[in-house]
DNA sequence: TCTGGGGTCCTCCGGCTG
DNA sequence: TCTGCAGCCGGAGGACCC
């Protein structure tokens, strides 16, 4: 166990919809939600301004409507968001070779590694520092915990959310573990939550009472070590840099189930070329095919196959999707169906079908994909101006779309270092409005000498009050944005 | 309008094998 | 030759995380 608190955790904060509210003046200050705009969509990420009203991330969408109306909605960007964690990787690796990404907007980082902080003070000032080059180079938030292990360091920086940094002296961690309840450990969801509160167990101090081998007896043999181990806040896990994939998979929910077998058939066929165009991507090759149906009543079930070698063929993928398939009732209909891969392989051509089988599997893999039907999809005008991409129009520039439906589509003009910008509708195909690739949340220092600051401070603008004098920003910080309902 | 998508790890069970 | 056992592997499901 370390005696220095040089594991820093960073965690971006409200990170989606950070992004939005910095590429869009209107949003700051306002409620902001994240995630599948769809009937079976979920809350991906929502600003603090839509948590207190309860919405909340993996929440239905639907229910993050009904607590907050007037927020904003908005289908999540993932390039954009990719693009920005790429740079705050970067900074992350300026401070040492080992960083350990968990997603977009999470990393652990060994400080010690980097020889950037061997102490406290060195640790504290690194993360201070850190907080202060995210800001300048994304102009986003990010909290920072620092302690002797990364449980520790987890738990720190969510004390510091938002936009703040924590420090886990040692010598005071179990002191300070002992009141927080179960659900702060790493592992601890729902499910064991209530085992362990069945079980008279609410607080951290209440597992390290109970014991390890009660705590075994109760949660199984990993699982109980693992836990009481933490408990009494001793984690040895490294931070690791780089992490082998073990599958890969895709799955789709359907807006509406699917009853006709065929079509289920049709579905299966085409998430496993989906799935294999991912493997080949990442070069990997798998043994193991699975099958994953959700049925009308949200139940579960997997099916597996284990092949004789692994295989990137889209054709056996297939094959053995559709024979797994087979075993499955699907009456009643299916809402969700998945194909995966594991039991992976570095790329390798030791599988002799798929070399038989070689151009045909070339060809089927760079198929598109056919559409698909129409019922399961969005309506026209939100599935070609989806809410919160940029557009470009010949006249008025820069903006991003607010609403569309009913062949009209509302832009709001407005970039990321301008003011509030105003809004305005347009038939969906006006020739003069196009898709735009989003602009940096930072504006591009300008060229003459010392004169980063101006920029960081407009790209800074907190609240939508502070960033002009356009009507909308009238309505203060506190006040929700609202859509344009989607009859124009 | 109930409940996404892409992962990882663990447990349990049954069959096979030495 | 039969039986018991341990260990491994495949398959299924559950829990958790972001």
């Amino acid at each position: 166990m370390r005696t220095t608190p040089t594991i820093l955790h960073l965690d971006m904060d409200a990170f989606f919809a950070s992004v939005e509210q910095a590429s869009k003046p209107s949003l700051r200050g306002k409620a902001v939600v994240v995630g599948g705009l769809g009937p079976r969509g979920v809350v991906a990420t929502c600003s603090y301004e839509a948590r207190v009203f309860g919405v909340h991330s993996a929440m239905p969408m639907g229910q993050a409507r009904r607590l907050a109306p007037n927020a904003a909605y908005l289908v999540p960007r993932f390039e954009l968001y990719r693009s920005i964690s790429e740079q705050v990787m970067r900074l992350l690796r300026e401070l040492s070779p080992l960083v350990e990404p968990l997603s977009l907007d999470e990393a652990f980082v060994d400080l010690e590694a980097g020889g950037t902080a061997r102490d406290a003070e060195s640790a504290r000032l690194a993360g201070a520092k850190l907080r202060t080059d995210i800001r300048a180079v994304t102009g986003l938030t990010g909290s920072v915990g620092l302690a002797a292990s990364k449980m520790l360091a987890k738990i720190a920086s969510e004390e510091a959310k938002p936009d703040g940094l924590v420090l886990i002296p040692p010598g005071t961690e179990r002191a300070m573990l002992e009141p927080m309840t179960v659900r702060t450990l790493p592992g601890v969801g729902p499910a064991t939550g209530d085992h362990l509160r069945r079980a008279g167990i609410a607080t951290v101090g209440e597992i390290a009472e109970a014991g390890e081998d009660e705590l075994v007896r109760l949660l199984g043999k990993a699982h109980g070590h693992a836990l009481y181990a933490m408990a009494l806040a001793r984690d040895e896990r490294p931070v690791v840099a780089e992490r082998e994939t073990k599958s890969v998979s895709v799955e789709d929910t359907y807006d509406v189930d699917i009853h006709d077998r065929l079509r289920v058939g049709v579905e299966v066929g085409r998430l496993a070329d989906r799935c294999v165009r991912r493997l080949r991507g990442s070069g990997l090759s798998g043994r193991t095919i699975v099958l994953k149906v959700r049925r009308y009543d949200f139940s579960t079930l997997t099916r597996s196959e284990t092949l004789r070698g692994p295989t990137d063929d889209p054709g056996v993928v297939r094959e053995a999707a559709a024979r797994l398939l087979d075993s499955v009732d699907t009456t009643g209909g299916v809402r969700l169906l998945g194909v995966g891969v594991s039991g992976l392989a570095d790329y390798t051509q030791e599988d002799l079908f798929a070399q038989a089988a070689g151009d045909r599997a070339d060809e089927s893999a760079e198929e598109p994909e056919a559409e698909p039907v129409e019922e399961h999809r969005p309506a026209p005008a939100e599935r070609r101006w989806p809410s919160g991409h940029d557009v470009r129009h010949a006249q008025y520039g820069h903006g991003w779309v607010q609403g569309s439906g009913l062949g009209r589509v509302t832009v709001r003009f407005e970039t990321p270092y301008s003011r509030t910008g105003r809004v305005r509708t347009f038939l969906v195909d006006d020739p003069e409005l196009t898709p735009a690739d989003p602009l940096p949340l930072v504006p591009p220092a300008p060229r003459r000498p010392g004169g980063t600051g101006q920029a960081r401070a407009e790209a800074g603008s907190d609240t939508a009050a502070e960033t002009g004098p356009d009507s909308d920003a009238k309505t203060g910080p506190a006040g929700p944005v609202r859509l344009p309902p989607t009859r124009a």
